[in-house]
DNA sequence: TACAAGTATGTTATCGCTAACATAATTATT
DNA sequence: AATAATTATGTTAGCGATAACATACTTGTA
């Protein structure tokens, strides 16, 4: 350690940099921040003097003077559902073009961590707040009220908001894909799903789905939950074990693609005919289908445009610019080869 | 907006607390800090008021007054890639029982892009960082050099670590799979992945490869490589063309697991022998794999371990504990059923 | 009872930066 | 050349918390 002989290095603030370059501590910042009128001598003088020395600003103090801070809090609830990657994808592709620079916090689906993470972003005073989903414990719905700063809850959009919104209706989305299996004349109909009471966007899918079934005057024949493990594997044991239970199933639906997929994978290493015996259908459009070999019947949620509008509605309140409060992506039925038409 | 009729809304202080509890500030903030000695009493009446007013700390002020802070960044090349949020995950398993937060930034593999990412999270001054690769710009470099908090280059090993490492040899498990795969008796060998040159890790592995490969005197028969798109399409797609090609193959090396799934399911829809006629093997240990018909071989780079451990380093230093500065982790061959033996 | 030792609270001085205003230097305008 | 307008720089006073020290209040004990 210290092979240079360093001296016992107290960080560099600007008064190193002002001392350096023989101006004051002012027209350093004025020149770190391109803020103000600088001349183009000292402008100069002030970033060698700054790159020589290897000053980082230190944007806490930066912060507390200014009362502004450039992060954007960004809350989901895992990371291991490739869906809410790619949403952070897309929100961090907006930001870069801003000065706006995303954090993030993971829930674990649990309404306390969202809370105690909420609270944690919060205090770092951030300049807007993305968070999945509209069930929320009080105490942070307060909390997000009373933080005077864009809130935008995205992916739902079956409830009430507390400023502005940007997703799909999961209901609807529900509703939807019973329709177009009901409308393929398919009536034996089973369901396979995660066991997450707490994945509400998953549970309301499944209540607009029930709805449409019973206003056709049918139910769901059967079903089955998983939780933890690898979703292909378990989607191909759920699907074994609920066609050994319900042979006569004509349609099996599963709340996400990955367990459709390995529906889909069983059925095909069995020599079922899909979609003639049993059409398949998942929910979300996750670029992996399409490398299967028969393409999954499913329903895209549109990740991608509510990443990119959240995002931008942020980046537009950060400005002053008022945006739209409510914006309602439709998701989209994808037919592929496991819903005949 | 407004419809309450609020006061215009000034946010909360520490000062306003106090007030409101009939105490000073700093009890306030003992309080609220659990440190110190305060009264039950008092201690009650702080955080009642606190609660009824919602009031949240912030973190800045306290951050520049106590020259703390509880994030350390994480820096990514993407999110795309499972690899990267599983790291994640398990680096905030570890820091979820800390006071610690991770904050992650993404560089989409472009070494300019690290630097600024870098340069932003450093002048928020945080009790650490975690990046993956050892590859950065001098300026990054010296940044973390300079920045006086515990430095983890994580995922790779082949190199000169700037302060802690945590890994897997990338060359090594190219040179192990290779010495594997001629163990077997494979010689017609051809390779595919991307075509990411800033993709440091995976170039390492294929130099190891070609490095085992020529000592056995042997080389890369065919190769085909890829850029953008659905992985597990590419995979399928580049097998088609390369097994065209040079139908002599016997051996297929894929750069990653998700390319070699689709060279896997090319294989089967093509009755093509596995591992009979071609042997196939990518590297991760995707999670994905365990549901495909036939096991992938594959080398499993130990993305757990390597979170958790690069985490708790951290975690001990910020605690003023030294702890181990290089730990190299054993890539882990799985022969899966597309490697005979 | 008196004094030490501990417990509970308050006071003061930063932390490193920027907003807002003040002043100096330069250029334009008549 | 004198004054206004513009440009370039400096000065001062916080931002909202906490560290460190100071003080008041208990309690115990000889």
């Amino acid at each position: 350690m210290d092979p240079q002989h360093t001296p016992p290095k107290r960080t560099l603030t600007l008064r190193d940099v002002s001392e350096a370059a023989g101006v004051s501590e002012m027209t350093v910042s004025r020149v770190l921040r391109n803020r103000g009128d600088v001349s183009d001598a000292t402008r100069l003088k002030v970033n060698e003097a700054a790159k020589k020395l290897g000053y980082v600003p230190n944007k806490i103090a930066g912060a507390l003077a200014s009362q502004r801070v450039n992060l954007v809090a960004v809350i989901i609830p895992s990371m291991s559902n490739m869906v809410f990657p790619e949403v952070m994808t897309s929100i961090s592709e907006v930001l870069d073009e801003t000065p706006l620079q995303p954090v993030i916090g993971v829930t674990n689906y649990q309404p306390e961590k969202e809370e105690a993470v909420l609270f944690e972003m919060l205090s770092w005073r951030p300049s807007g707040v993305i968070i999945a989903g509209l069930e929320h414990t009080d105490a942070a719905r307060a909390m997000m009220q009373n933080a005077d700063v864009p809130i935008v809850e995205i992916m739902d959009l079956d409830g009430d908001p507390i400023d502005a919104i940007v997703g799909v209706s999961q209901r609807r989305a529900g509703r939807e894909m019973a329709e177009a299996i009901i409308a393929q004349g398919y009536r034996k109909i089973g369901f396979m799903g995660t066991n997450m009471p707490l994945d509400h966007r998953a549970r309301k899918r499944l209540e607009g789905f029930t709805e449409a079934l019973e206003k056709a005057g049918i139910g769901i024949a059967d079903q089955e939950f998983y939780s933890g493990g690898s979703a292909l594997v378990k989607g191909r044991e759920m699907t074994e074990t609920i066609l050994k239970r319900s042979p006569d199933l004509d349609f099996l639906y599963y709340s996400n693609d990955m367990i459709g997929a390995g529906g889909l994978l069983y059925c095909l290493a069995n020599g079922i005919d899909v979609p003639g015996k049993v059409g398949l259908a998942g929910f979300n459009g996750v670029e992996l289908l399409d490398g299967l070999p028969k393409q999954l019947a499913t329903m895209d949620a549109e990740r991608h445009q509510i990443g990119r509008i959240a995002a931008e509605i942020i980046a537009a309140r950060a400005n002053g610019i008022d945006v739209e409060q409510r914006v309602e992506l439709k998701p989209r039925l994808q037919f592929g080869d496991t819903l005949r038409r």
